[in-house]
DNA sequence: AGCCAGGACAAGT
DNA sequence: ACTTGTCATGGC
């Protein structure tokens, strides 16, 4: 199989980015013929896979030098300098002993550059939900209503096609009471209400406001899906594990507006840290 | 059997 | 402006 390497990396590791709860079609690769780790999955409609044989090293089959510079390189966030981001944390944290051990500890995390509707329509059908069942879903849909781009995989559906499918076909996939909420997004963005790509350009603010427009979104799943969708690293989602944080190390209060313009990796890094800790799944 | 999961919403204070 | 019950589904 044709493959390409990409070696000097630093802060990044394949494992604990596509473990730690920001991206829901990627899955470990067992049976292969080296001990290496490896996922496998589908981004950007296409099918990938990352290896990582050493920590400064990264294998992407099935790509192309030409690929890896045009698409992968982003959607990993590679081109990113995180010992920026980390000494930015560090700075305003040098005391904070729980901030510095999760940062240590998810030290390899990069956060993903998602396609905007996957990451608006994922992060949906994750509330009041959890991982394994998120996943499930999300590939039962993509069966469903996606395309086939091979090997058994397939494209994440567009708005166009979940509109199509109806609130019926939605409820068929098991979403409960996230098919209308899933509906109405489609909807908005097939008719052009709401406009993913006005929503890349705005402030924080304002992004967060007009995705909340929407049936379903509130300020949580707004924004993940300003996080792990449209490159804005400046929010900092709140569900139950980071209420869990905040309840148990910061009991005097956390400030939720000093956390800078890295926000929203602060809050992977503590996420990860403490569903790793109580033997989230 | 009951509680929980990367919540949001409506109704009630 | 805060609190509470409800919403589907499946794993534990």
């Amino acid at each position: 199989m044709n493959y390409i390497k990409i070696n000097n990396l630093e802060n990044f590791s394949v494992y604990q980015t596509f473990d730690c709860g920001q991206c829901f079609r990627f899955d470990p690769v067992k049976n292969i013929e080296n001990e290496n780790y490896s996922v496998e999955g589908v981004a950007l409609g296409k099918y990938i896979r990352f290896e990582q044989p050493s920590p400064d090293t990264l294998i992407i089959y099935n790509s192309t030098e030409e690929e890896y510079e045009r698409i992968w390189k982003n959607y990993l966030s590679l081109d990113a300098d995180y010992s920026v981001v980390k000494d930015d944390i560090y700075h305003r944290f040098t005391d904070d002993d729980t901030m510095c051990s999760a940062m240590e500890y998810g030290s390899g995390i990069r956060i993903l550059r998602q396609e905007p509707w996957e990451a608006v329509c994922s992060f949906i059908i994750s509330q009041n939900n959890n991982i394994p069942r998120i996943k499930k879903i999300i590939a039962e849909m993509s069966r469903a209503y996606g395309e086939p781009i091979g090997n058994g995989y397939y494209s994440f559906p567009t708005p166009k096609a979940l509109v199509e499918a109806g609130i019926e076909g939605l409820t068929a996939l098991k979403t409960g009471f996230r098919a209308k909420y899933i509906y109405d997004a489609a909807s908005r963005v097939y008719d052009g209400r709401l406009d993913l790509d006005h929503i890349k350009k705005c402030d924080t603010e304002t992004a967060l406001r007009l995705l909340q427009e929407v049936k379903g979104i509130g300020l949580k799943v707004a924004s993940c899906s300003l996080l792990f969708g449209f490159g804005k690293t400046d929010v900092f989602p709140v569900d139950v594990w980071i209420k869990r944080v905040l309840d148990k190390y910061y009991p005097n209060g956390l400030d939720l507006n000093s956390l800078g313009e890295y926000a929203g990796i602060i809050q992977q890094y503590l996420f990860y840290y403490e569903r790793y800790n109580n033997g989230g799944s």
